[in-house]
DNA sequence: GACATATATACGGATAGACGTATATGTTAT
DNA sequence: ATAACATATACGTCTATCCGTATATATGTC
């Protein structure tokens, strides 16, 4: 039985090689952040994010922190000198492709950081 | 019905997220090789050879050569800055890794090959 | 022509990955 | 405690991808 590597240049580059994912360390290249407002700016259903955010942060590219309720996702710094440069490349192409700046420019439209109202009458 | 993209960042990622595709541009970063040689090298059968290297050129990271029976292999030239960077962080590393420093000793103990010339590699 | 060689593709099965929905877990407020 | 919320995971399904084998195509030799 053959053991399934989980880490090393394959592994990294499947984890790079997702349009949501990419689209997640797009809006974590802003800052630290939270799950709902990642769900919110993607207009994704909320378990798929948590699921890539998982796959990722296996992968080593995120770190997670609570905060009561939240959590917060954020780049974390790499030990490994490829995926240091591939995450370098990366950076660089999010902040120059017209799509990934636009989805970093809806951030801050929503979320719970700034004082949310319901679109309910009940209360 | 949606677009499957083959192109972009993700499919770049896809195209190096396999192990036997990571080994065949080891081997090619030594210089233009046939497929037989590829498939002495890498010890697979040749049909899965056919196939990963049928799949980096559909993504634009080699190109292949047609003399007399032989097809020979080489890296591509990049127009893109992001496959650019990333191609040349996995060279580095190549240079670097120990598994794909001892396949590409390998190299030359087989095949057709006879006269060739030097090696894109050290760049 | 027939034949051998080098490479490419087609086919079917196995496995991994992504998805949506439902549900579980954890936190805060009442 | 219950309720409401934020996030994570489990489950079943669908699709993509990888593989081995068999076959097709192209080229050179006799």
């Amino acid at each position: 039985m053959k053991r399934k590597s989980k880490s090393g240049p394959p592994f990294l580059f499947k984890t790079l090689a997702d349009p949501t994912r990419l689209r997640l360390l797009n809006l974590l290249a802003c800052g630290e952040t939270c799950v709902c407002e990642l769900t919110g700016t993607l207009r994704v259903v909320q378990p798929k994010v948590s699921r890539h955010l998982a796959h990722l942060k296996r992968a080593g590219l995120v770190e997670a922190r609570r905060n009561g309720k939240w959590t917060h996702y954020r780049w974390a710094e790499q030990a490994d000198p490829l995926a240091r440069h591939v995450l370098l490349g990366l950076r660089q192409w999010m902040a120059k492709d017209n799509a990934m700046n636009g989805e970093r420019r809806r951030r801050g439209e929503v979320c719970c950081r700034v004082g949310r109202r319901k679109a309910t009458f009940s209360k």
